[in-house]
DNA sequence: CTGAAAGCGCTTACAG
DNA sequence: CTGAAAGCGCTTACAG
C-alpha cells in the first residue's frame, strides 16, 4: 500500500517548514518499501515485522548494514543469505523463511557496488547524447535547449523501460556540444556501466571502434561500425513516400529541404532521398547551406528570417529535417504573416509528441520513437550476454502521417460523448 | 580531435549492411578518445603512443584490464597507479609520466563497482519519476504518455548537468503508474547509488522517511520529511499573480482550476491560492471532481469535451494546473469551434518549452524547471558529503510569463536583420 | 615518494 | 542443503 494515494499528507505554506506529524511514524502502510523481497519472492507483506530501526533517524551513523548482520541475525552463513536473495533454487523453505525475515527486519539492501564486483555484472548501461547547440541566433522565443531534446528524451524512455524488465537501470550522461575530448567522459561512463548506448555524434566511427574494444556499443541515428550495432528508423522509406505525397496529392513543384547537423547520417540520407525523389518527378529541389536548421526550433526560424529578409520566394513545400525545425518554421512563417498551409506547405521528420498539437497540425514522419530505444536496448543486452549481433544496421520501419501541415484537410471533428 | 566534425562517415543504404572501410583502422584521429587521461591531468595527447591493443577486435574475449596490467606496464606498484589516476600529488613526475603512458598505451579504464566499493563512494544519484497515467480517454491524439513528461524531462536534464561538474551520473528509473509495490526496485536503485532523487508521488511520505534512512533523499514536487529535503517552485506567489492578472488585467469574474492529481502536493497549493485570490477580489471560482486533469493533455481535453457535452457554460477563463492539461484544453476547445482567448482565456504553469509555440502562446507561470533540478542535486550532493540540510523545504521564485492565451495581444513582431 | 597488504561487501566454486 | 574461503579490482592507512 506505498500507493500515492495515502492521503497522509500535508501541503506546506511556502518557505514553511513545518509538517504533519502523522509522516514521521514509519507507520505499518508503508513497511513493505524497503523490506519486500527485492528479488519478487514471497517476502512477508505483513506489516507485522516493521523495521525497528527504521523508527529514529538516528542509525544514520551506524555503519550501514551488510550481509554478515543478516547472516548473523538469521543464524544462517552469509552463503545462504545470498542465495536467498539471488532466487537460487537451494535453501530449503526454512533457511529461507528465517533469511527473508532478517532481512526485512533489518531493511537490508545489498550493495551494488560489491555485486558488480563479484558477478562481474553491474546491470547498468550507460546513454549518451550530445546536448544540442543553441542555434546562433540570440532570440527569446527560442532560448531553451530542452525543447530541441524531445526526440532524445522519448528514446531514452523507450531504453529505460526495456531496460527495467531485465533489471537494468540507466545511467544518463550528455556530452556539451563543445567538448571537443568526451574521452575521459565516456571512458569513465565505460567503467561504471556493461555497455553504452550512443547517441548520433557523440563519438566518431573511430572513436566507437576503440570504445567498442572494451564494452559493447549500440548507437542511434548513427553509422555501424565493425564493432558496433546502429539503429535507425527507415530514412528512405519514409522521406520517399512523404515526398511523393507532397508532389502527387498537393503538386508541389518546388521543395526545399531544411536539412539538420550536416554531418549527420540521418540528416544526409533525407537530403539524398529527397533529391532522388523529386528528380524522379522532375520536381525542382532547393537545398544548400542557406536551408541547414541543425535540427533546432530556432535553426529552422533563423533559415525562414533569413530568407524572408532576403527577398527570396518561397517554394510549394518545405520539408524539414525533424520536427523540432519545422516548429521554429511554422513560428517564423507564422510571425511573418505568412499562412501555413496556404502560402507554404512544410512537413516534418519524427513525430514527437507535440507534432499533432501545433496549429496547422504537424505532417510528418512518425518514427517508432520509443521502439528505437527498445530495440536499441534489446541488441546491447544480447552483447551483453556474450552473442556476436547478426546485423550491423538495424531499421525499423516508419510511416507518414498526414495531418494539416501540407495542405490535407485536418481531420474532422469526432463528437465525442462521455459520461464521468 | 574525436570531433563530429570528421568526415570519415559514409551514409548507408536502408537495410544495407556494407561499410565504408575508412571506418575500421583505429585511426591517429581518435587516439585521445580512450587514452586522455581521465582526471583531467595532463595525458600525452600525442597519437603517437596509439594502442596496439586496440588495432584488433580480437582482445575482446582476453581478460579486461586491471590496475595490476597497468603496473606491470609501468614497473611501478598498483598503490602508484592509483594515486596517480586520482590525482594525488605524491607521486613524482617520472613515475607519474610512466603510469600515464601505460595507461595510454593499455587503453586502461578503471571499474567502477571496485573503486566504489573501495572508496564508499559510487558517484552515482539515481533519480525516479513516475511515469503519468494516459488518460482514460482512448484517444489517438493524445496517446503518447511521454508527452506529458517533458517537466520531469527538463528537471533531469538540469540534474544530470550540474551532477556532471561534479564528477557525478544519473542513474534514471521511473516507477510504472500502477506499480503499487515499488520498494523492491526503489531499494535496488538505493544499493546502486549514493542518494536518491525522488520525483512528485514515487513513494509515499512514510516510504520516504524509511528509504532516507538508508540514503540521502531528496524530493521534488513533493512534501518535505522529517528526513528528507523537497524543493519546488513558488506555487503561491506564481499563482497568485498570475489570478490577480486575470482579474485585473482581463476582468475575468469565473474563473476555474482544471486540477492535477488531486494527490499532488503541487496542484493542492495552486488550487488554493486560486481560490484564495479569486475570494479576494470576489470572483466566482469553479472546480471540483469534474474539473481533474491528472497533469495531462488528455486529461485537460477530456474535461473540456465533457463539460461541453453536458451543455455546461465555459467560465471566463481555465487556469490549469500545469501546461501539458493546457495543451488538452487548447486543443479540445479548438476542435469544438472555441476561440481561445476570445471565447475563455487559458492559463498553464511551468512554460514547458512548447508552451512558447502554440497558437495562441500560453500564458504561464514560468519554474525554472532546470534549476529546480539543479538546487535538488546540489541538496542531496551536500547531504552525500555529510552536512545537514539546513532547511527541509526549499522554494525557488517563479514569475508569471504574459502571452497570448489570457487575452493579451501577443508581442509585437520583432524585425530580425540577419546576414548569414 | 613508494610498496606490501588489508579491506571494501558481495558471489560462487569447492567441500562436506 | 549449507558453510568456509577465495576472489572480484580497486583505495588507503601503514611502514619504510
Amino acid at each position: 500500500m506505498p500507493d500515492d494515494t495515502t492521503p497522509d499528507r500535508t501541503v506546506l505554506s511556502t518557505g514553511d517548514t513545518t509538517f504533519d506529524s502523522s509522516l514521521l511514524p514509519a507507520d505499518a502502510a508503508a513497511t513493505d518499501v524497503l523490506t519486500a523481497d527485492r528479488f519478487g519472492s514471497a517476502a512477508p507483506a505483513d506489516p507485522l515485522g516493521a523495521d525497528p530501526l527504521s523508527q529514529g533517524a538516528g542509525r544514520k551513523g551506524a555503519a550501514p548494514l551488510t550481509i554478515y548482520d543478516v547472516a548473523r541475525h538469521a543464524g544462517v552463513s552469509i552463503a545462504s543469505v545470498s542465495r536467498v536473495l539471488n532466487g537460487h533454487a537451494t535453501p530449503r523453505p526454512e533457511t529461507r523463511d528465517r533469511v527473508l525475515r532478517a532481512v526485512a527486519e533489518l531493511g537490508f539492501v545489498p550493495d551494488g557496488a560489491a555485486r558488480a564486483l563479484s558477478s562481474r555484472l553491474k546491470e547498468i548501461i550507460a546513454v549518451v547524447y550530445r546536448r544540442a547547440p543553441l542555434g546562433p541566433v540570440d532570440d527569446p522565443v527560442f532560448e531553451d535547449e530542452s525543447e530541441n531534446l524531445a526526440f532524445v528524451d522519448v528514446i531514452n524512455r523507450g531504453v529505460q523501460i526495456t531496460a527495467q524488465h531485465r533489471g537494468f537501470d540507466l545511467l544518463l550522461s550528455s556530452v556539451d556540444v563543445d567538448d571537443h575530448a568526451p574521452g575521459p567522459r565516456i571512458a569513465n561512463l565505460a567503467g561504471k556501466s556493461d555497455g553504452m548506448l550512443l547517441h548520433d555524434r557523440v563519438l566518431t566511427p573511430s572513436g566507437i571502434v576503440r570504445l567498442a574494444d572494451r564494452v559493447p556499443v549500440v548507437t542511434l541515428a548513427g553509422t555501424p561500425t565493425r564493432a558496433s550495432v546502429n539503429i535507425s528508423g527507415d530514412n528512405i522509406r519514409g522521406m520517399r513516400d512523404l515526398i511523393t505525397h507532397l508532389i502527387e496529392a498537393h503538386d508541389c513543384a518546388s521543395i526545399a529541404f531544411l536539412s539538420g547537423h550536416i554531418d549527420s547520417p540521418d540528416s544526409v540520407a533525407r537530403a539524398r532521398v529527397v533529391r532522388e525523389t523529386a528528380a524522379e518527378y522532375g520536381v525542382r529541389v532547393i537545398t544548400g547551406p542557406h536551408w541547414t536548421g541543425e535540427y533546432s526550433a530556432a535553426g529552422g526560424a533563423r533559415v525562414i528570417r533569413t530568407l524572408l529578409d532576403a527577398g527570396t520566394a518561397l517554394p510549394d513545400a518545405i520539408a524539414c529535417a525533424n520536427d523540432q525545425t519545422a516548429l521554429g518554421v511554422l513560428y517564423a512563417l507564422h510571425e511573418r504573416g505568412y499562412q501555413v498551409p496556404g502560402d507554404v506547405k512544410i512537413t516534418g521528420f519524427d513525430d514527437i509528441p507535440v507534432a499533432r498539437h501545433l496549429m496547422p497540425p504537424l505532417t510528418t514522419v512518425r518514427q517508432p520513437i520509443q521502439d528505437l530505444g527498445a530495440m536499441a536496448f534489446d541488441v546491447l543486452y544480447s552483447m551483453i550476454s556474450g552473442e556476436r549481433p547478426a546485423e550491423r544496421q538495424l531499421v525499423l520501419p516508419v510511416q507518414v502521417v498526414v495531418r494539416g501541415s501540407c495542405g490535407c484537410p485536418t481531420e474532422p471533428l469526432p463528437s465525442y460523448t462521455r459520461t464521468a
